[in-house]
DNA sequence: AACTATTTATAAGA
DNA sequence: TTCTTATAAATAGTT
């Protein structure tokens, strides 16, 4: 018996890595598949679990989208105001401020933090100095370290530099794409075949433009970074 | 020819119908797992698409988990300000606490003058953290290179490692937070300690879930990295 | 928007 | 909880 052979019209999903989508085209599509499924997803939880959530998606092209069960207001309500501790403020490092701040409290928040950075800043140079020595001053090197064994300290070294490495990276970017704008004709070779200042000339098109974050200064709250 | 019978050991994912899960220890077993799982994919959403995402979770028991990009508040606070682009400085909504106007006045300013400190108090770090960029590059090739040297394949070359160590941070940091949330009973004397791990713990235990690394860079899509 | 081949997520069980 | 396994569900690349 012959096996009617059909043929292959797709080649099915193929893995993909995380991270960002250059293709304009591309990412809007991944973006409408997936902010589907992950409020599927959320739904899901909600019903199954009877958990509440709040979830709200910007899509690149500033398109709000939003759940909430039993509503996004409710939810970040509970979540705004959940615990305004006015208490003694245990000793606390600056990224590990409680997730809960007020929305109206973040310049207060802010101004706690920065102190509590500045202190956090004198305390741990010491123990920041023997770390890096310690576990990365003469092995291989970055790149090659096994995350697995990284601890808490060594993260933290490891989350500075990188910082400070995408801002430098970032600034000699820009110069790149500053000089070859000026030298286009002459570049236009190169940089497709490149790829990555062709990828950059397309960004600046879009008017997007790296921000100096006050080098390692986050505003970000309630993780880790 | 004897088929090797291989015993079912399990019965594989079953299909389930999307209804509250009545018994308690199955729901929260679902809960943990679908947690993890939607998390995992509002993080790969804001990298893959750029997109910014706000994701606030309560438990069954009544425990946050958040997830933001750049952060839950930046997010909120544009969705609830109709579709602004996001600030910087986070918004603060006077009108809510019409009393705190002068507080808030006097704030900005030792805020301000805070920032100015800890500039300087960043300064001698950056001194050291030079000093062992150094170190690192010396088997890698790449991180002790002038930057202004580099051309554009190292470039390129670094940016892709860099993202590539961004993600596995991250990763890690999210695997660190969930080892950790399942000893908070254990840790909680040492939270209270202070100190980096302390704050570490103290934030795991609020169910805080690190932020896809990529503070610092602006508008939610177009960035460098 | 629809179609599949695959990858990924996850329900059960241990 | 964590690991395993079989299977359901999501989705990347195409049409």
């Amino acid at each position: 018996m012959i096996p009617p052979r059909k043929k292959k019209t797709s080649m099915g999903r193929q893995r993909i890595e995380i991270k960002r989508i250059e293709n304009e085209e591309a990412r809007q599509v991944c973006f409408s598949k997936r902010r589907a499924g992950l409020f599927k997803k959320a739904t899901e939880l909600s019903v199954l679990c009877g958990a509440e959530i709040a979830l709200v998606v910007f899509s690149p092209a500033g398109k709000p989208f939003s759940f909430g069960h039993p509503s996004v207001d409710s939810v970040v309500g509970r979540f705004l105001s959940g615990g305004a501790a006015p208490t003694p403020t245990p000793v606390v490092d600056h990224r590990m401020v409680p997730a809960r701040a007020s929305l109206v409290h973040e310049l207060d928040r802010q101004y706690l933090e920065l102190g509590e950075r500045l202190a956090a800043e004198r305390a741990r140079k010491d123990a920041l100095e023997a770390a890096l020595r310690g576990r990365w001053g003469s092995t291989a090197g970055l790149l090659d370290a096994n995350l697995e064994e990284i601890g808490l300290v060594e993260l933290e070294r490891l989350r500075e530099a990188l910082e400070r490495l995408r801002w430098d990276v970032a600034m000699r970017v820009n110069q790149l794409v500053i000089e070859v704008q000026t030298r286009s004709v002459v570049m236009a070779g190169d940089a497709a075949a490149g790829g990555f200042v062709g990828g950059f000339l397309a960004a600046a098109e879009e008017g997007v433009v790296a921000l100096p974050p006050q080098h390692g200064f986050s505003y970000g709250y309630g993780g880790i970074f």
